[in-house]
Formats: C-alpha cells, sequence, structure tokens
RNA sequence: GGCGCUAUCGUCUAGCCUGAUCUAGGACGUCACCCUCUCACGGUGAAGACACGGGUUUAAAUCCCGUUAGCGCUACCA
C-alpha cells in the first residue's frame, strides 16, 4: 500500500470520450481504489480552437454512468493562464527559454538542453531517449495559452500526482516533461504507460471504425458492468482463467504489474458476449430496472407487467439491452404479414391446416393463456390425439405468433401474448381475419 | 527519414523476469454433439499460435543479436 497514491485523468474536452480513454480513466481508477490512493480529473482544454462545452459535458457524464467518480473538485487548465504564463517567464528570467514572435503573439520556448536522458516506466521497464534529437519546445503559444506538455507538468506537480497512467502515445513526450520537472526543480511522477486500443482491422482506432464513443455504446444497451469488465481485460490479465469480474474484484487484483505491453485490438464480439454474462448475472430487479430505464418511453403502449414478463422471456437471448426491442418486436406489434414460401408451405399442408382449425377451437375452451402449463398440455394432448408429434404444431404457431422461426418457449410466449392475440394471429395466418 | 515501443491461436490473453513442469492453458468467435418445440442459455468436444533468422545452453515460447512487421513520437493538437 502507498498511501500517498495520487493519480489523474486529463481529457481534453475537444471531442467525445472513446473506449481508450475510458480504459485509460478506468485504469487509473483501478490503481488509485487499489492503493488506498486518490483519483483526480482536470479538464485539459489548452486547445482554445477546439474545446467545447458539450464535449466536457459528455465527459463528466459518461464517467459518472461508468462510476468513475473523482476524489476532489477538478479544475480548467483555461482558468489558469497567468500561472504557465509567470512560470514560463522565471524560464525566460533564467535563460533557459526564449521568446519567438508567431502569428498573432509572442511564443515562449524552452531550449532543449542536449543529453541523454532515461527513466523507468511501470510497465516498459527502462527507456531512454537522446534529447538533442528533439526540437525546442513550445511552452506558452502566441494566444496566451499553454501547450499540453507545459501545463501538464506544472499541474501534475500542482495536484501532487504520484503517478502518471495514460497511453503508450506519450511515451515519447516523458522524457520532454521530465526535462521541464528538472529545470523547475520538481521530482517528476512514476509513469505507466499504457498500450493503445486498436480498431478490429489492427489499425489505430478512428471514424472509420463507426461509432466508438462511450456514449454510442450506452445507447446500444451495454451495461458499465460489461464495458468496464471488458475494457479491464482489454491490456491487462492475471494468472488463472477468470474472465467474469465485479467491479469490487477489480479493484482488489489489480496491479501496474500485469499491464500488457503490446496494443489490443478492440472485439465488438466479445465485449456484446460480456455484456450479456453481466445482464445475466444482475439480480431480477436490478436487470429489469436497467431494461426501464434504457426504455424510459412514455409513449409506449404496453403494460408495466407485460413488460416485465417480456424483458425475463428473453433475458437469456439478449447481449445488449437494445436487442430485446428488436428481438421481442412481435410481443409489441401483430406481424405485418408473413414470409410467403414459409406461410405458403404450411398452408399447403391440409392436415396442417385443419389441426390449426382444431388448436384455435381447444385453445378457446380455455378460460385464459396465464398458465403456460396448461397451453402446453392441452396442445400436447391434442396432438397426441391426433397422432402427431407436438412440434409439428408448435413450430407452425410459433409462426403464426411471431412471423418468424425462431423464438422463446412457445407456451411461455403465448402467456405473455394473451389468447386473445394468441387465437387472432392463428386465425390471421390461416387467412381467416 | 530519425528516435522510441512492441511481437504466443482470427481476436483478447496465461506462460517469459526466476530456461527444463509447455505434446503452450483459458476466453471470444467458428464447427460438431448433448439438452430441447425453434432460437438462446447451459454442458461436452474439435480445429486453431510461440513472426523470421542466427546465437548462448545438456535444454529456449522463455536469455542475447539481427531482420521483418505494427504502433507511437518527431505540431504554437493533446
Amino acid at each position: 500500500m502507498e498511501p500517498s497514491v495520487r493519480v489523474r485523468f486529463a481529457p481534453s474536452p475537444t471531442g467525445y470520450l472513446h473506449i481508450g480513454g475510458v480504459r485509460t480513466a478506468l485504469f487509473n481508477f483501478l490503481y488509485a481504489r487499489s492503493q488506498g490512493g486518490k483519483f483526480l480529473l482536470r479538464m485539459e482544454d489548452s486547445d482554445r480552437a477546439r474545446s467545447e462545452k458539450k464535449y466536457e459535458t459528455e465527459i463528466l457524464e459518461s464517467l459518472k454512468w461508468l462510476g468513475l467518480a473523482w476524489d476532489e473538485p477538478f479544475f480548467y487548465q483555461s482558468a489558469r493562464l497567468e500561472i504557465y504564463q509567470k512560470a514560463a517567464r522565471e524560464l525566460l528570467a533564467k535563460g533557459l527559454a526564449y521568446e519567438e514572435k508567431g502569428e498573432g503573439g509572442i511564443a515562449i520556448k524552452f531550449k532543449i538542453p542536449p543529453r541523454k536522458i532515461g527513466f523507468t516506466d511501470l510497465v516498459h521497464g527502462e527507456v531512454q531517449f537522446d534529447t538533442s534529437l528533439f526540437g525546442d519546445l513550445v511552452l506558452i503559444k502566441s494566444d496566451g495559452f499553454p501547450t499540453y506538455h507545459w501545463a501538464c507538468v506544472l499541474d501534475d506537480h500542482e495536484m501532487r500526482i504520484s503517478h502518471v497512467i495514460r497511453g503508450d502515445d506519450h511515451l515519447s513526450n516523458t522524457p520532454r516533461q521530465q526535462l521541464l520537472f528538472e529545470v523547475l526543480g520538481w521530482k517528476a511522477p512514476k509513469y505507466a504507460h499504457l498500450p493503445l486500443i486498436l480498431g478490429g482491422d489492427g489499425t489505430p482506432l478512428s471514424k472509420r471504425h463507426g461509432a466508438v464513443s462511450l456514449a454510442s455504446f450506452r445507447e446500444q444497451g451495454f451495461v458499465p458492468e460489461g464495458m468496464i469488465n471488458y475494457l479491464a481485460l482489454l491490456g491487462w490479465g492475471v494468472e488463472g482463467n477468470q474472465e467474469f469480474y465485479t467491479f469490487e474484484e477489480l479493484i482488489k487484483k489489480f496491479s501496474i504489474k500485469r499491464i500488457t505491453k503490446t496494443n489490443a485490438r478492440f472485439d465488438y464480439e466479445k465485449l456484446s458476449w460480456m455484456n450479456g454474462q453481466h445482464l445475466k448475472k444482475l439480480n431480477e430487479s436490478d436487470y429489469l430496472a436497467r431494461v426501464s430505464e434504457f426504455y424510459a418511453d412514455p409513449t409506449r403502449k404496453i403494460s408495466p407487467e407485460k413488460w416485465k414478463k417480456t424483458a425475463l422471456l428473453f433475458r437469456s437471448r439478449i447481449r445488449t439491452l437494445s436487442e430485446l426491442k428488436e428481438q421481442a418486436c412481435y410481443i409489441f406489434e401483430e406481424p405485418e404479414n408473413y414470409p410467403s414460401d414459409i406461410r405458403n408451405d404450411f398452408l399447403q399442408n391440409k392436415p396442417l391446416k385443419r389441426h390449426l382449425e382444431a388448436w384455435i377451437e381447444e385453445a378457446d375452451k380455455l378460460p385464459n393463456f396465464l398458465q403456460p402449463e396448461e397451453i402446453e398440455k392441452m396442445t400436447r394432448e391434442t396432438a397426441n390425439g391426433w397422432g402427431i408429434e407436438a412440434k409439428d404444431i408448435i413450430h407452425p404457431l410459433r409462426f403464426a405468433l411471431t412471423a418468424k422461426t425462431v423464438s422463446p418457449g412457445l407456451f411461455e410466449l403465448m402467456s405473455v401474448l394473451g389468447k386473445e392475440a394468441c387465437l387472432s394471429r392463428v386465425k390471421k395466418l390461416l387467412g381467416r381475419s
């Protein structure tokens, strides 16, 4: 335990929070919690042109939804301009930096001292660089805003950050920042650089890979538990074969030592599977709560009771919440029409037509369809009486109710649909309505 | 181009540090079978990898060198 652990997630509000950012935030959070430390936030809005409030709002929303709460109030870099400028002028006064005329103002640049510099990355081990290969570093842009490096160093010191856990894309930037820590006379934090998340084709994540913002996964019906579990396993793993983790288990088991060094491809299929696993492991009332939260549409006509039964009926076959509505479409609306090839196959079978007619009569004798067992008993017994296999009537009935060849168990389904709807749909298939 | 990082099944990974227990383990996906009214769930099983080339060693997925490939940095973006 290192009680003084302080880590941070420092997004820039120049775009939506994507899965790479989520993973970085998650690892920071996990490390803080596992060490009894603090997880902090900082808004890196030092790019005046590209920063937007809507992105900031979305990032904050996403972090909250995931359960990655920050422990202290955060600040904006744009509110600390004088601090960055003052510190830069001090380097100027010491002759360590110089001014350069640029568009619309004067920039301040840091003279890179040529030397060898190395550090121990917590993921990669010893890393060495030759700074004579670096160009001088802009500290303050000509618009008066700090560059990423300058603000980052000053802020990490101000926030007393003990460990910087960030993407591998910053590995080559780290020596520059270390140089800055040195001239300021400060001790640099420890660094852990995470492998990058690539698209399914192995190329860097971009618009080409479709929607990769956290918000879009949320809209597709992924739950926080599924996202976190999947992302935790991208670039991190333990001995043993456990795949399913709760948030608490992740906190307990997380260690920087076990972070992978290689870039990982994002696999939508495995995420979906993982999400489905979490949907199944939720207790029933939690599951129902997620469903009604996801489908919080006051205009829907279906009764809460029916909605609940439907959600439960489809639970084992959905991987995301949005699949529920797609798969259960025939619960909400009567099928418009039946695929004609399958319908013809059934209706050209004369005995089957008679059996369906007869089934309607038998079914009508039941007072209601509340008990799936009763419908099943009735159906199987009548099929027996005709000397046919139960499935030979079950499949046509399923088709009549759903216009599909796959569905949950027929009798459970009938119970949800209700007697009236079932009878009318069978008649509809027969062309009687 | 220069510099840096990385390299185990199609994908995510365990094993590598501390060489022999690896005829390389698990998961997703795929396929087959079981369960079964279909599908899904669940269960069982199959196919499937140490990038390549040199070393070191009695012994290398594990250590060293090189090649190749991928990614990153090389911005008054972060």
